[in-house]
Order: structure tokens, then C-alpha cells, then sequence
RNA sequence: GGGCCCGUGGCGGAAUUGGUAUACGCAACGGACUUAAAAUCCGUGGCCGCAAGGCAUGUGGGUUCGACUCCCACCGGGCCCACCA
């Protein structure tokens, strides 16, 4: 049987002992001060029937480490764990299996639970939190009201209490419908009917986020478009914050591009076109567009609708249109194909809108209006002036259709065709204006005009949408919103949350998209809470984002039933120090969490002091691969089971490997093999400490010293002394493990380790005499217990309690180092001639440059190669090297 | 098409940020111990060469006393976004 630590013995017995004396419980107010604080945060997983992925772990583990450092340091950590529990697979599972979501949920939580106990990670257990719970998704519901409450100032840039809109007397003077009405379209949360994106398969509308590529992000399916009345939360007014701030926090860049990449803002114009038809003339109605380029307005030769566009509609309604059929032929097409059938065709495809002409306002000619599909409803205004002279698309679509193509001169240089590089025809067109102007400068032009001539304005624009709320399904928040018939939409009252959902026999959707809480009755039936009149409940359920995007506020204070976080509290724990996820959550849940915070901290309700980001810094880890590369998956049969892992080779192992194996950023492969060699280095710390602090033989006369050192007269020489290099080695390698957590560079902590453990070893080796067994200063054994304890909390808690301590590890000091010792006496001269190397010297540390060159003139290779030349140049590098070039 | 990133042994990867390329680990090979195996320990591992030495960080150039690192061009790969006007 092979000599082994008996980590089964020891990983459950220290773990039932730190849950026993609550080693890793935040304080709930220290009385430190605020700097004194870390709150280390890991993306709360969902709790699916699946378990636990080995590449959750990775997170934990690295924070764990970090944490673990932070709390030796001193400080007062927070790092708690809880649940992401509401969503569609347990719904799904749900109803498969006839059990209730609820159920499922419990189920898995504790399998959960389970599983990364027995990893031994330092969550603050104690502060456990559940989306599902009504205790928790009370304040979710209360923080919808919220954003149902308020509407957004545009002059002050700021969120504010619906009763502080000023409501024009206009409005006044029309009655209360009309002042209901004008609250209902400013509110952050309002009800609109949109086209969604709906999953035909999980039959759910999704956020634009949830299908991406045109495809549900659940199930992969195509996803359609459908009409209805959604619940949507102004996202988009903060959209310039949630760019701005993005310089105020330490995020890695690749996530900060993708956040400016997502919300996608483009400064332009809008510039409006009359219309006239055959019919009617002159038209009431004009077509705005959004461009980018004002100062091409000259070359729009044609004018494109999105075939949804809603002045399309108007037109056929008034008979404006020659060429109905084809028409809507067209735009029933558009209607079916999917988005991701769009994307896979990306040929040009549209039909003129006979009897129908736009009029250019820079030129005042009539041109032709078209809808295509490459048209996007969604961006802009639905609506372009094509230029084909100056954009692709534009330019493609006028081949295709035989377009006129005009070139704008503006004379970037010497009054030249300023046409993209692929137009070689279309005639050339001088407006007179923009000569001599740079592309910036004639746009500014261009926009100043078309102000002046009013006939558009400067604007910005934002590729993100308005965040669709509402989810038509059970498993999630209800929206907290009764429907009076005589008061419209009524808000829940506080006292009546949480709004829980009812226990019912059938989760399954509705084909015509209802929630399943529709069909429910009883509990849709209820009173106004204004009127007091019959009305009815929302059936919506909040997105799988609404309980994530604000839990880390909750961790800060997660028993209170008076609020959904005490003020004092936030204030001292807040904003999470480090955030650490997945690079599948930049664009989704990071933006949308920022933004509810934001929103919250605009209504007083997060302390101003707390500042306006929730996260000071955010990382990301990457993704363990299958063996040989590929993605784990169930198909491939080729998923790592931590529970296997850790029965196998314990705990430790599975952490310290899931550190070694690679860059926290990268990919890694787990690699069985590889897993091998972790185990191996920790048996031998164990045995390291076994043979150097185990007990002597009887008959041996040394005692444990915790100075002995080589030369010491009580101890024989060992083969290996414990000298002044080794102890360099020590001091060496306490500051590059802690630089490197701290940095989230474990593999190289873990390798410094390796190395640090084989030198002891070295001297404190299995074979060695009863004079080596105790060489190594016990000190110095227990600074190395204290830098492996973050990464092996288990194994380094056994030892330092058979060293004899009665308190965890994990309260210790972090070790400190003497920066005097991590250079050694001498060191290793290399000496270069002409880029080469060419000899090595151990010379002392301090060695005058002087000297150096001396030494290095004098020796034997190096003569040789100077060829008896004269050095042209010597270029010394203290500690390293000496360069001579002839 | 846009954005971000990466190319180093048989493999995962190091390299003090411009200073001894290949640390650490895996795999491999040779040896010790063992009846044997496991475990452990010792040793060898970029390529060519007996050696001196030469050549090596995707390819080709450049800057420099010195380049995996910086600059230019190219080749190859990955991730995210994408008819976004």
C-alpha cells in the first residue's frame, strides 16, 4: 500500500471544525476601518440537477486562496456564497418529472451544498442566500416598484420618484387619463407591446441578450418574432453612464470592450425626408433616418424602410402604394424568416415601394423608397438614406437593383472623389460646401446645416435595446402588479410582499404565449388595492437577471426583513472589491447588475458613499476542457465529476490542481495525469513534516530547535545544510507566492512551492540522518505551512495542529519576508560576448562593476572569443550579467 | 466585416516585463531498493555534433551590446460581436 496522508481522516473532520467555531464568518459590523475590509464575490451558481462542473471550482478556489490570504493579512473578509435558483431547466425538469420546481430546487441546492463543502472553500455559510425564497424575492418585487416608480430626469442625467415628474398643463387640463398615461410612458418600468423574440421550443419571449445569433440561448432553437405586451425596464437611459463609469473601475479590458462593444454607441444625426406620392402629393408624415455620416447626405440616392417600418402600413392603409401584393408578399416573408435564416442569407433582397418618393433635402430630388430587410427595425429609426457611394451595404444593394450611385466630393485631399475603394462608378457630386474639409469636419458641417436648415439634428445612438422584463413562465419572481380596469396598472403595496407564487399542479406554457399563472384563477382574482374594485394579477414572471442583479447587496445584511439591506451595512462592505465569473456574464448579467445598482444608488436607497459601481474589479477565469482540449460534455462522455475527484485524491489535491493547471485566464485540459503530480507534492510536504518534526529516535539527542541551523555544534552536519542560500530560497519564495495570488497568478505560486518543498526536502530527506531530521528551522517550516494553507486549508490545519497549536492556521498572520535575505551571498555572472554567452562565474552579490569587468577580462572562453580584440562596449547588469561586444 | 487574444519541448506551461529560453509538473528513458509490484529515491531528457561549437520561442525583416518580450509585414489558430446605417 502506498505511504499516504490520510487526507479521508482529516479533510471532514477540519471541515466539521471550522463550520463548528465559524472560522470564515464575516464580522457583521467590525469596528475596523473601511480599508480594513475585502469582499471577494464569486457568480452565485445556478443550482442545476447536473451538479457541480469541475469548472466551477476554479472560481471558488482561486477566490478562496485569495480570500483566505486576505483574512491572514488582517482584514475583515466577506465572501459568501448562495443561489441562483429560479429558471427554465428546473422548470423544465420540473415539470418532466411531475415534481414541483420548488422541490427540484431544494434538491439540488443541497446536492450543491454538498458538493462544495466538501471542498473545503471559506464561504461565510451563514450568510447563505436563495433567489427563490420569499423572503428574498420580496425585495426583488419591492425593487421592481421601484423602477415602476420612478422615471428618468434627462436634464440631470438621474433617476427620480415618479411624483417628482413635472407633469405639463397641457396634460393637466386633458383629465387624469391622460395624466395617468403621460406617468405610464415615462416610468422606468412600463409596460409596451414590442416584438419579442419568442422560442417557439421553451415557448418564452427572451431578451435580445438571450438570442444572440437568432437562436434561444436555453435550447438553441430559431427563434421567431411575436407581438406582445411586454414589461421592459428603460435600460437605455443609462446607457451613457454605463459606458462612462466603465473608467472608474479596474475591469480586465477584453470585459470593457465588450461592455462599450454591447451598448454600442454612435454619435450622428437625424435627418428628416418628405414624401410625396402619386396619390396625394406632398405627404403630412416624414421618414427620419439615423446616419453616421451627415456628410453624405448628398449621394442618398434611394431611401430604405425596415419592412415592418410603420409608415409602410400608413401608405398601403391610403392607397399610397401601387404595388400592394408585392409588397406584402415581401413583408410577410421578412415576418417568418427567422434571425438566424436572416444571418445565414445575407444576400440583399427588397422591393420598391412603387408610387411612393422620398425627397433628399440636401438636393431637393426625389428619390426612390424601398423596404429591405437588411433594414433592421430595431436599430436607429428603422429607417436609412442608402448611400451607396459611401457604404457597402448600400452599395451592394444599388448593383443589385440598379440604383444610381453618387459620390459626394468633399476634397479630403486636393478635391478628390471621396468614394469608398471599391466604387469605380456613379457620377461625382460637388456640393460646394464641404471642400477642403477632413471626414470629421465636414460631418460637423453637415449636422451644423442640417440644424440650421431644420431638417435634422445631432444625436447619439445605442445599439442596446430596452431591456424586455417579462418572462411567460412559472418558475420565476411575479411581476407585483394588479390590473384595475378604472386605475390601470396598480403597484403591489410593501406590505402585501412578497407576491408568492401560488402551488399549482400544471407549469407547463401556453402555446399562445400566457403565462401558465393565466390559467390559475384564484390567485389572478384579486382586489384593486386602490379602488378596492375586482382586478387582476400580472402573470408575467421576472427574467432569470432580476434576482441576480442585485444578491450582492444582500450578502451585506441577508437576514433583514425591514429592508433589503441596512444602509450602515452597505456602506461598509460595498462595492464588492473583487468579482470574479465567467466571460459568458460581460455583456448579460454584469450590465444589467451595474445598471440596477446604478438605478438604486440614484434613488438614495445604496448610500451615495458606496460610490456608483457595484464592483470595484472584475476578472475572469476560463474554462477546463475535457482531456485533449474539448469541451467537457456529456455526449462526449468525457465530464470530470468533482465528487470523483475528490473521493479519489482528496480535496487538497483537487484544489491545488485546479490552481497549477494553467493561467486562471486560459483553457486548461484536465489532465488526469497531471493531477498525479499535485498529489505526489503534497504527500511530500507531509512527509517533509513528518520526517523533520516527527518524533527522534529514542536514543538520538536532539531536540526540536527551532534554530538549528548548519555549523550549529548540537547537530551533525547534515549531507544538506539549511544555509543562507536555502533560507534566501525561503524568504524568495513567501513573497512571490503572496505577489502572485495576489496578481491570480497560482500556477507559478504552486510551482514556487514545488520548488521550495523539494530544497527542504532535500535537507530533511526520508534518508537523511537522525542529524537532518531536525535542520530545518521549525519557524521556517511553519512560514511554508502558512503560504500552502490558502491553496491546502486541510492538510496545512493537520500539521500546524501536530505541530502543536490549538488554533486554526487560518487565523494566522500571513508570514512576512526579509527582503535583505531573498538575495543570496552570491550569485551566478554570466558573461556575454557579443550577445552570446560564453562563461558563468559565481561572484558575490555586491561585486563592483569595476571588479566584474575584471573578472570577466581575465577569463580563459572569454579571451578566446575577444580574438584579442578590444572591447568596443561592456554593458554590466547588476545581479545578472555582463555583455562585451568587440 | 468589427473587437479582443494567442502561436515556446512529446504534453500543460515558466521566463524577474529588454538580460542565462524551456522553471515547475506530466509523459519517456536508465538506475537503486523489492522475490515481485506499488510507492520512494538517484540520474538523463530542445535539435545537429564524438567534441569544440552551431542552430532553435509560427515565418521574414527591423531596433538593440542583448529580443519569447518592442516595431513592421506575412502565415496559422481561438473567442466575442455582427446587414448596427
Amino acid at each position: 500500500m502506498a505511504q499516504t496522508y490520510p487526507f479521508q481522516d482529516i479533510e471532514g473532520k477540519w471541515q466539521a471544525d471550522w463550520d463548528k467555531n465559524q472560522t470564515y464568518k464575516a464580522e457583521d459590523l467590525p469596528a475596523k476601518e473601511k480599508s480594513k475590509k475585502f469582499y471577494g464575490l464569486i457568480e452565485f451558481p445556478y443550482p442545476s440537477g447536473e451538479g457541480l462542473h469541475v469548472g466551477h471550482p476554479r472560481s471558488y478556489v482561486a477566490l478562496d486562496v485569495m480570500t483566505r490570504k486576505k483574512r491572514m493579512e488582517g482584514k475583515d473578509v466577506l465572501y459568501p456564497i448562495g443561489w441562483d435558483a429560479f429558471g427554465l431547466p428546473t422548470e423544465n425538469f420540473a415539470i418532466k418529472n411531475k415534481i414541483k420546481p420548488a422541490d427540484a430546487t431544494k434538491k439540488n441546492i443541497a446536492n450543491f451544498t454538498r458538493q462544495i463543502k466538501s471542498l473545503g472553500i471559506g464561504f461565510d455559510w451563514s450568510r447563505e442566500i436563495d433567489t427563490t425564497d420569499p423572503k428574498y424575492y420580496r425585495w426583488t418585487q419591492w425593487m421592481f416598484l421601484k423602477f415602476f416608480n420612478s422615471y428618468f430626469d434627462d436634464v440631470e442625467g438621474r433617476a427620480k420618484p415618479i411624483e417628482e415628474l413635472a407633469i405639463p398643463d397641457s396634460v393637466l387640463a386633458t383629465g387624469d387619463d391622460a395624466v395617468r398615461n403621460y406617468r405610464d410612458e415615462r416610468r422606468m418600468a412600463f409596460k409596451s407591446t414590442t416584438k419579442i423574440n419568442w422560442c417557439p421550443r421553451c415557448k418564452i419571449g427572451l431578451a435580445n441578450e438571450e438570442a444572440q445569433g437568432g437562436a434561444c440561448e436555453r435550447c438553441g432553437e430559431g427563434v421567431e418574432q411575436k407581438q406582445k405586451a411586454q414589461w421592459m425596464i428603460r435600460i437605455t437611459k443609462y446607457a451613457e453612464r454605463l459606458i462612462r463609469d466603465l473608467d472608474t473601475v479596474d475591469y480586465l479590458e477584453k470585459i470593457k470592450a465588450q461592455q462599450i462593444n454591447w451598448i454600442g454607441r454612435s454619435e450622428g444625426a437625424f435627418v428628416d425626408f418628405t414624401v410625396k406620392t402619386e396619390k396625394s402629393g406632398l405627404l403630412p408624415d416624414k421618414v427620419t433616418v439615423f446616419t453616421t455620416r451627415p456628410d453624405t447626405l448628398f449621394g442618398a440616392t434611394y431611401m430604405v424602410l425596415a419592412p415592418e417600418h410603420p409608415l409602410v402600413e400608413t401608405w398601403l392603409k391610403e392607397g399610397d402604394v401601387t404595388n400592394v401584393d408585392e409588397i406584402q408578399t415581401y413583408q410577410e416573408g421578412a415576418r417568418l424568416k427567422s434571425e438566424l435564416q436572416r444571418q445565414e442569407n445575407k444576400e440583399k433582397t427588397g422591393v420598391e415601394l412603387k408610387g411612393v418618393r422620398a425627397v433628399n433635402p440636401s438636393t431637393n430630388q426625389e428619390i426612390p423608397v424601398w423596404i429591405a430587410d437588411y433594414v433592421l427595425a430595431g436599430y436607429g429609426t428603422g429607417a436609412i438614406m442608402a448611400v451607396p457611394a459611401h457604404d457597402e451595404r448600400d452599395f451592394e444593394f444599388a448593383k443589385l437593383f440598379g440604383l444610381p450611385i453618387t459620390q459626394v466630393v468633399a476634397a479630403e485631399e486636393g478635391n478628390e472623389v471621396r468614394g469608398l475603394p471599391f466604387v469605380e462608378e456613379g457620377v461625382a457630386f460637388n456640393s460646394g460646401i464641404l471642400d477642403g474639409l477632413k471626414t470629421s469636419e465636414a460631418k460637423e458641417k453637415m449636422a451644423d446645416w442640417l440644424e440650421q436648415n431644420n431638417v435634422g439634428a445631432r444625436t447619439v445612438n445605442f445599439k442596446l435595446r430596452d431591456w424586455v422584463f417579462s418572462r411567460q413562465r412559472y418558475w420565476g419572481e411575479p411581476i407585483p402588479i394588479i390590473h384595475c380596469a378604472k386605475c390601470g396598472y396598480v403597484p403591489v403595496p410593501d406590505e402585501q410582499l412578497p407576491v408568492t407564487l401560488p402551488e399549482v399542479e400544471k407549469y407547463e406554457p401556453t402555446d399562445t404565449g400566457e403565462s401558465p399563472l393565466a390559467a390559475i384563477r384564484d390567485w389572478v382574482e384579486t382586489t384593486c388595492p386602490q379602488c378596492g374594485g375586482a382586478a387582476e394579477r400580472e402573470t408575467d414572471t421576472m427574467p432569470n437577471w432580476a434576482g441576480s442583479s442585485w444578491y450582492f447587496m444582500r450578502y451585506c445584511d441577508p437576514h433583514n426583513d425591514q429592508a433589503f439591506a441596512d444602509p450602515e451595512k452597505l456602506k461598509f462592505w460595498m462595492p464588492v472589491d473583487l468579482y470574479n465569473g465567467g466571460m459568458e456574464h460581460t455583456t448579460l448579467h454584469l450590465l444589467y447588475s451595474r445598471f440596477w445598482y446604478k438605478f438604486m444608488w440614484d434613488l438614495g436607497l445604496v448610500p451615495k458613499e458606496c460610490g456608483s459601481e457595484p464592483y470595484a474589479k472584475r476578472r475572469s477565469h476560463a474554462l477546463i476542457l475535457g482531456e485533449g482540449g474539448v469541451k467537457m460534455s456529456k455526449s462526449k462522455g468525457n465530464v470530470v465529476n468533482p465528487d470523483d475527484v475528490v473521493s479519489q485524491y482528496g480535496a487538497d489535491v483537487f484544489r491545488v490542481y485546479q490552481m497549477f493547471i494553467g493561467p486562471f485566464d486560459a483553457d486548461a485540459p484536465w489532465d488526469t495525469h497531471g493531477i498525479e503530480g499535485v498529489k505526489r507534492f503534497l504527500e511530500k510536504v507531509w512527509r517533509l513534516f513528518e520526517v523533520s518534526t516527527g518524533p527522534a529516535p529514542a536514543n538520538a539527542p536532539f531536540v526540536l530547535s527551532s534554530s538549528a541551523k548548519a555549523g550549529d555544534p548540537s547537530v551533525d552536519s547534515p549531507v544538506k545544510p539549511w544555509n543562507d542560500s536555502r533560507e534566501a530560497l525561503l524568504n524568495q519564495t513567501i513573497k512571490k507566492v503572496g505577489e502572485d495570488i495576489d496578481g491570480m497568478r497560482f500556477n507559478t505560486a504552486v510551482s514556487a512551492m514545488m520548488i521550495l518543498v523539494n530544497e527542504m526536502s532535500d535537507v530533511g530527506a526520508t534518508h537523511a540522518s537522525p542529524a537532518a531530521r531536525h535542520a530545518l528551522p521549525l519557524q521556517d517550516l511553519e512560514s511554508f505551512l502558512k503560504i500552502l494553507a490558502p491553496f491546502a486549508p486541510h492538510i496545512s490545519e493537520e500539521l500546524w495542529h501536530k505541530l502543536g497549536y490549538k488554533t486554526s492556521i487560518h487565523r494566522e498572520a500571513w508570514p512576512s519576508y526579509d527582503p535583505a535575505k531573498c538575495v543570496a551571498a552570491t550569485f551566478e555572472l554570466v558573461v556575454q560576448v557579443n550577445g552570446k554567452v560564453r562563461d558563468k562565474m559565481m561572484v558575490a552579490t555586491d561585486i563592483a562593476e569595476e571588479e566584474a569587468r575584471k573578472l570577466a577580462l581575465a577569463s580563459e572562453k572569454v579571451k578566446q572569443f575577444l580574438e584579442g580584440k578590444e572591447p568596443q562596449k561592456v554593458v554590466y547588469v547588476k545581479g545578472r550579467l555582463i555583455s562585451i561586444s568587440v
